[in-house]
DNA sequence: CTTCGAGCGAGTGTATACATTCTCGCAAGC
DNA sequence: GCTTGCGAGAATGTATACACTCGCTCGAAG
C-alpha cells in the first residue's frame, strides 16, 4: 500500500519544502478538490515563509494540479472521471508515438538492455508472489519501466512530454495498482499488462512502429479499467493519492 | 511578416509586464541560445523589481523556454532541429488524438459550425490572395481552426495539453510559414494544407475516427517541411520568432 | 424592512532588505 | 612557476514590510 511519508526534509531548500509540503496536502486529501489555498493558511501550516510557498504554488498550477482564481490565489482542481481517462489515454498516445519513434528510428541497444532488465525482474517478481501480494514490487518495476520507455524514443521532446503528463498522479502507470488490486482476477491484469510490456520491446526490436504503438496505447488503458468502479467506492478512493483528488460523480452537486 | 512590437502595457500587473518582456527578449533574439538570463540584469532592463522578474523566469522554465542551471538562476535553452521537428510530430499526434475522439465521440455540432465557417474564411482569403501575398491572414485564420480543432475532442485534458504544447513557439501551427513562404511552390503548399483541413471535418463528421487521426499527423508534417533549409537560411531565421531558439548546426561547436 | 454606502479586514501583489552560496581572482607558499 | 587557499564580489534564495484590491459587514437612510 502507498502512503505518503513525510520523509526527512532537513538539508532540503525552503521551495522544496514548500512544493512537497503543498503537494502532500492535496495528494492525502487534507486540502480537498475545490478548496481554496490561502498563502497566510500553507504558511502556518508548513512553516515557512510566504515567498516559497507562493513560488510553490504558482509551479502546481502550471502543474495542472491548482487552478488560477480570476481574483487572484489558488483553488485546488477538481478532476472528473473524464479527466482521469483522458489522461491515461493521452499519456497511452504519447507512449506510442515514443515507441514508434524508437521502432523507426533505431533504439539505442544499451536503453533496450535497460529496458530488458526490467522486464526479467518483473517476471520473477510475478513468479514469486503473483496478484495483489506483489503489488508494490510491480508498481515500482512498472514506473521504472515506462520512464526506460520513454527514454527509448531518443527524442527530448517526446521525453518531456511524457514527464509532464504523468505530473499528473492519477496518469501514472502504476497510480490506480493499488486500489484495482482488490478487483476481481486482479493477479490476470498484471501478467496480461506485463506480456504487453514484452510485445512492445519486441515490436520495437522488430523496428514495427505500428505495432509498437498501437501496443503503448492498449496497455495504458489497461490503466483506465474500471476507473468508476475504483472512484465510487470511497473507501478505496480515501487512501490512494490520485484518488483525492477526483470527486465521486455523485458528489458533484454538493458542495 | 510577424514583427515582435511590444505593445501598450500600461495597466497590465507587473508580473504579467515581466513575462512578456522576458519571453520578449528571447523570441526577439536579444537573448540568445544558451546564454544566463542574470535577475538583476532583467530588473534593469525591464524596470521591474526582483519578484516578478523572478516568477517569469520560474514559468518560463517550466514553460520549456529556459533551463534551470544546477547552480541556480536560469539560461536561454538550446533548442536542435530535431526539437523542432519532433515537437511538431508531437503537436501533431496529440491533434490526431483530439480528432479521433470528436469522431468517435462525436463533436459538438455547434463546434463544427464555427470551425467550418473559419475553413470557408481561409477559402475566401486563398482565393484573394493565393500564395506569399496573403500568408498573413491564412497564418491568422489556420491558428484560429487549430484551437477550434482542439476544443472539437471535447476533453479538456486533451485541449489542455495541446495548449502546453504549442507554448513553444516553434510548435504553432504558422509558426514557420513566414520562413516557407519563401520557399518554392508555397501556394500549393497552402493549397494542400487547406485541402487536409477540409478533409479532417469530413472525416469528424463522418466518424471515420482512423482517418481523422492519419490527416491530423500529416498535416503537421507540412509544418516541419524544410526545417533545416529555413534554420539554414540565417537571414530568414532572425526575423523568424520562433527559429532565433534555434542554433543552426553550424553554430552547435561555437560558444 | 430593504437597500445602498462606507469602513474594515483579509488576502494577494509588489518591493526590498537580509542571508547564503558560489565564483573568480589574487596572493602566498611550496 | 604552479598550485592552493583565502577573500571579495556578485548572484540567487529567503523573509518580511508595505500597497492595493476585493468582499463582507454594519449602519443609516429611504
Amino acid at each position: 500500500m502507498t502512503l505518503l511519508q513525510t520523509q526527512d526534509q532537513s538539508g532540503l531548500p525552503q521551495s522544496a519544502r514548500a512544493l512537497r509540503g503543498v503537494r502532500d496536502l492535496l495528494l492525502s486529501g487534507e486540502i480537498g478538490p475545490g478548496e481554496r489555498l490561502a498563502e497566510l493558511a500553507l504558511v502556518e501550516r508548513l512553516g515557512l515563509s510566504r515567498t516559497p510557498v507562493r513560488a510553490a504554488l504558482a509551479h502546481l498550477a502550471q502543474e495542472g494540479l491548482l487552478e488560477a482564481l480570476p481574483t487572484g490565489g489558488y483553488s485546488a482542481r477538481r478532476f472528473s472521471q473524464a479527466d482521469v481517462v483522458d489522461t491515461i489515454e493521452l499519456r497511452g498516445t504519447i507512449e506510442g508515438l515514443a515507441l514508434r519513434l524508437a521502432a523507426e528510428r533505431g533504439a539505442d541497444p544499451a536503453l533496450m538492455r535497460e529496458a530488458e532488465a526490467t522486464l526479467d525482474e518483473i517476471d520473477a517478481a510475478l513468479d514469486r508472489a503473483p496478484g495483489a501480494a506483489g503489488v508494490d514490487t510491480y508498481a515500482r518495476l512498472n514506473s521504472r519501466f515506462h520512464v526506460q520507455l520513454a527514454a527509448l524514443s531518443g527524442s527530448e521532446a517526446v521525453r518531456r512530454e511524457l514527464e509532464r503528463v504523468m505530473a499528473l498522479p492519477f496518469a501514472q502507470p502504476s497510480a490506480l495498482l493499488d486500489a484495482q488490486a482488490k478487483l476481481p482476477r486482479f493477479d490476470l491484469t498484471l501478467i496480461n499488462g506485463q506480456m504487453q510490456h514484452h510485445a512492445m520491446l519486441e515490436a520495437v526490436r522488430m523496428r514495427e512502429g505500428a505495432r509498437a504503438e498501437a501496443l503503448a496505447r492498449e496497455h495504458a488503458r489497461l490503466a483506465s479499467r474500471n476507473v468508476s468502479t475504483v472512484v465510487a467506492d470511497a473507501g478505496l478512493a480515501r487512501h490512494v493519492p490520485a484518488l483525492t483528488l477526483v470527486r465521486a460523480d455523485a458528489a458533484e452537486t454538493v458542495e
